[in-house]
DNA sequence: GTCTATAGCCAGATAGAC
DNA sequence: GTCTATCTGGCTATAGAC
């Protein structure tokens, strides 16, 4: 019981200045319109979090961290390499649907600044792939599967899960749809990823 | 002979505007920047292009005329859909490779102004894809290839060629590699994407 | 911890000379 | 067409009262 109040205001800032930040990036957000959005005004922000920049990297390192420890987690478990694509791809999609701004933004962020690449490499939970590499190097070899490269197939994975989400706006106008439409499009996909993967290097 | 000079110091704005905009983004880049980036000052900008806001979206349907043509042509070609495939993988990869920060810029921008998408759909060569889609519901029916969504094949396309370029700096970190090993892989993809589909949709 | 008021800077835009 | 100088507004950040 003692902390019943103790950082409310903190993870309320944390929360807005993820909205704020995740809509118009770190060049285009106001802390103007954060304290707004959190309820208070700009002197507390700086109070709490001393300069935007600073503001910006805790959203960044949640953001992340909302976001890495599941790749790690099912790139690194003991499943078959197939459980393994079909369970990331409806997992992440299943996330991914309820906070569709994530990926863009960092990713976004990333491209904007690439230094942070190295910080975020330097965490404890950032994602190793080298079991997922070894698995799909064994399989190649056992002829189990097509040749691939594992860098290849990572790619593709990682692609056809989170691609749909950033360009959603141009996929859009392109297949001429309504939110409702595309959102069922992805839908679909938490199961239709994995089969189109899987018939790709399936022998 | 009559246009020697004329709207040389245009071109200069708006190729020294594409390479910044396309850096920091609408919202980060400053007309300083890309005064001194053209060899000129911000006032001349402001008599070229009234306001930032003109420039950056002259700069932006200029980058979006780039891609869209490629795309509409490829797709509304005669040629058989596997050839599709390939051609659209070869040719974007290939393009991508000497422009990289392109997709990056239109996605982002597309994002951050989702309205900008209409008055892209209005212009002359808004990428079209019906021919496309018929072509796919064509072969299903036939039972040329396996049951898919033309939608759901489009998204997959487009994700397969296009992330791997606007993901790079995440994608990198995750593989652990630098950057020429992962030209290395792009160069491989301009034939090993097709392939990758055209596996997955074979029967 | 939370507020109001304001300092101080920087960026977009314009005026006006050449 | 191109420049220098300047206006004006908006934004981050801080001072200081409560």
């Amino acid at each position: 019981m003692n902390k019943v109040k103790d950082t409310t205001t903190e993870t309320d800032i944390l929360n807005a200045a993820k909205r704020i930040f995740q809509h118009k990036g770190m060049a285009g957000a106001r802390m103007q319109e954060i304290a707004d959005e959190a309820g208070i005004n700009k002197a507390l922000l700086h109070y709490y979090f001393r300069s935007k920049q600073l503001l910006f990297e805790a959203v960044f390192k949640m953001a992340f961290s909302m976001l890495a420890p599941q790749l790690n987690e099912v790139m690194n478990a003991d499943s078959s390499l197939f459980e393994k694509i079909r369970k990331f791809s409806n997992n992440y999609i299943s996330f991914v649907l309820k906070h569709p701004y994530l990926p863009n933004f960092i990713i976004q962020e990333l491209n904007r600044n690439p230094e942070f690449v190295e910080k975020l490499i330097a965490e404890d939970h950032f994602p190793n792939i080298e079991k997922f590499k070894k698995q799909v190097n064994d399989k190649v070899t056992e002829g189990t599967i097509k040749p691939i490269k594992p860098e290849q197939l990572f790619i593709n994975i990682m692609a056809l899960n989170i691609f749909p989400f950033i360009g959603a706006p141009l996929l859009k106008g392109f297949i001429n749809i309504e939110n409702q439409t595309y959102n069922q499009l992805m839908e679909d996909r938490k199961t239709e990823v994995a089969e189109f993967i899987i018939n790709a290097i399936k022998i």
